[in-house]
Parts: structure tokens; C-alpha cells; sequence
DNA sequence: GTAAATATCTACTAATTCTATAGATATTAA
DNA sequence: TTAATATCTATAGAATTAGTAGATATTTAC
């Protein structure tokens, strides 16, 4: 019940393209200066959000990264996932690809599981009630209030 | 979002604690055999337990393990936060004892604080819907579908 | 067509956390 | 006094997470 740091880098990464007033491409070089990551662990994180759909890259001079998918549209639940896979307390508690967990006979008669279940299914719910457009307008205030001083806190 | 082995444990020795017919006292080495764990784990992970309220123990010959709060009055919840320590997404979003992140200026201006602790609320909700007597009605069903082989899940 | 700035890919290292084990000590009942 | 138990402290091993390095591919500008 931890956030990890991709995921953390990752929400910094994609507030920081969807600031108000942001350039339409942003290099990895800027994002991780704006927003204090290292930059090759950086490299890695917008690879996965990539991969997921979630922004789209451009390569050579002036290149960089930008939003794919419009802010309202993704969640926190989404970017989460992307960079640190499917949430599942237990593997036979996934949602798309169940399988039994190493010491358990089988799906059907493991107690835990529906358990389990029920508590991936409460976690993607709190976390899809937050969408990349409020971490956006959170972050936006949070540097009003900190004197727009800083893209990151730090 | 992973059940650590832990809390799994955990688990599976208060059902079996609180398992229909079990007797009042519970030697580990009992519990070891009939859950399938480690001993010396599970003694610290029983440890944990003692701590937080959820067991009493009692030693020399015939001691061992019983629950000491009423099945019904115990949530998975508390259970995981026994052995696994409070949910927190983030330091800053801890519920009893809030610090700023590593590389965060202040409470104050994290934008992230209020997202998480949000979440934190709805995982523990989650969490907390289900009490240790849904745990031992449901593992009971389990051992009664498998044909009472099985005290734990192999 | 060459150079510079960029993303991409593969592999590796370092740090941390999780899981498990070992061995000594304290307590209790018979 | 002995045997069975819990308790405590420390450590080892395994797995995961975090971060780094260096080579390669692509694009733009000159």
C-alpha cells in the first residue's frame, strides 16, 4: 500500500505536460528538470505511459512527449497501472489474467479470492475517482500558493 | 498493491483461530502445521498480532495462541495494518502520524497529499467491509467444498 | 550530407524491502 | 527438574525497486 516512485515520477511527468501554458512537446531532458527525476529513470516511466497509450513521443531535433489522451479521460487508477502493472493483492485476484497462487490448489476453492476481489475492485474505483485533469488543477494551485516557485515540490 | 506473505499469514492463522470447533488454545507449532507456514515466520508474524490487540498468548506446556478480540469486531483491515504497518500511500498521507515526503517542501503545498489520502480512506474502507467472522464463515465454506481436506489452501 | 538534439533499447548495478532462519532465553505446567 | 511452550535479537537469503551506463535510431537544421 505504497506508492512506488514510477508511479510518483509518473504523476509529476504528466501533470507537468498538462500544466496550463505548457508547450505542446516536452523533451525528457526538460520534464525531468521542471520535475526533479533522474533523467534516464525518467526515460523508463514515459516508455511505459507510452506504451499504455497515455502520451505519444516525437523523435529527433524538437522532439519530446506530449498528452495522447485528453487529461478528463485519464484516470489516476490508469496512470498507476501503466507503470507498475495490473492491481491484484493476489494473482488469482486479477482482473484480466487470474491464475492460482503458488500455494493455493485451485481458483475455486481459495477463500481469499473473492475477498480479494472485492478489494482490487474498491481500490480501482478510489483511484478512478481522480482524473489526470484534478491532478492537474491540484498541482496548478499548489504552485499558486507556493508563489510559483516550483513546477515540483521539493 | 500486493498481499504481502505477512498479511497472508496473518490470515490464515486467525481463521484458523477462529475456525468452528478450533480449540481455545493454539500451540504455533499447531498453526504452523495446519496453515502451511513457516514457524519461525509465523511466530513473529503472531508477535505482530499480540501487539496490535488481535491475540493473547499464553506460554509454558500447553500455551500457545487464542484470539482475544471477537471475530466479528476484528476487519481485514486492521489485520494487514497489524502486521504490515498503517496504509500510506505516501509519509504525507499517513493517517495517525503525517511527515513530509523525502523530496517534498511542506505538507502544505504537496498537491499529491490530498489525492492520497483519499485513496488511503477508500482502501481502508474496502478494507474494513469485510470482519475476521466473514474471513472464517468463507474459509470454512472453502475446506466444506474441498471436501474439509484441506485447512489451508495448497 | 553532416552535425546536433532527441527518443529508444538492452543491460547492468545499487539499494531497499521482504521472507525466512538461527540460536539463545524466559515461562509454565506436570 | 524436565519438557513444552512463547519471546527476543540477530542475521542470512531472495526478490523487488530504484537508478545508471552506453550504444543505437530518428529527425531537424544547416
Amino acid at each position: 500500500m505504497k506508492l512506488s516512485k514510477k508511479a510518483e515520477y509518473a504523476l509529476r511527468a504528466l501533470t507537468c505536460l498538462g500544466a496550463p501554458g505548457a508547450p505542446p512537446v516536452v523533451s525528457i531532458q526538460e520534464i525531468a528538470d521542471q520535475a526533479n527525476i533522474p533523467k534516464k529513470f525518467l526515460e523508463q516511466v514515459l516508455l511505459a505511459l507510452k506504451k499504455a497509450g497515455l502520451v505519444r513521443s516525437s523523435r529527433g531535433k524538437a522532439g519530446g512527449y506530449s498528452l495522447h489522451t485528453a487529461p478528463a479521460r485519464v484516470t489516476l487508477g490508469d496512470i498507476i497501472q501503466a507503470v507498475d502493472g495490473p492491481f491484484a493483492p493476489l494473482p488469482c485476484a486479477d482482473a484480466t489474467a487470474p491464475v492460482a497462487c503458488p500455494d493455493c490448489v485451485s481458483l475455486e476453492h481459495c477463500w481469499l479470492r473473492g475477498v480479494m476481489t472485492e478489494v482490487r475492485q474498491v481500490v480501482v474505483a478510489g483511484c478512478d475517482q481522480f482524473t489526470l485533469a484534478d491532478l492537474c488543477r491540484r498541482a496548478e494551485d499548489g504552485r499558486r500558493r507556493a508563489g510559483q516557485a516550483l513546477m515540483y515540490e521539493i
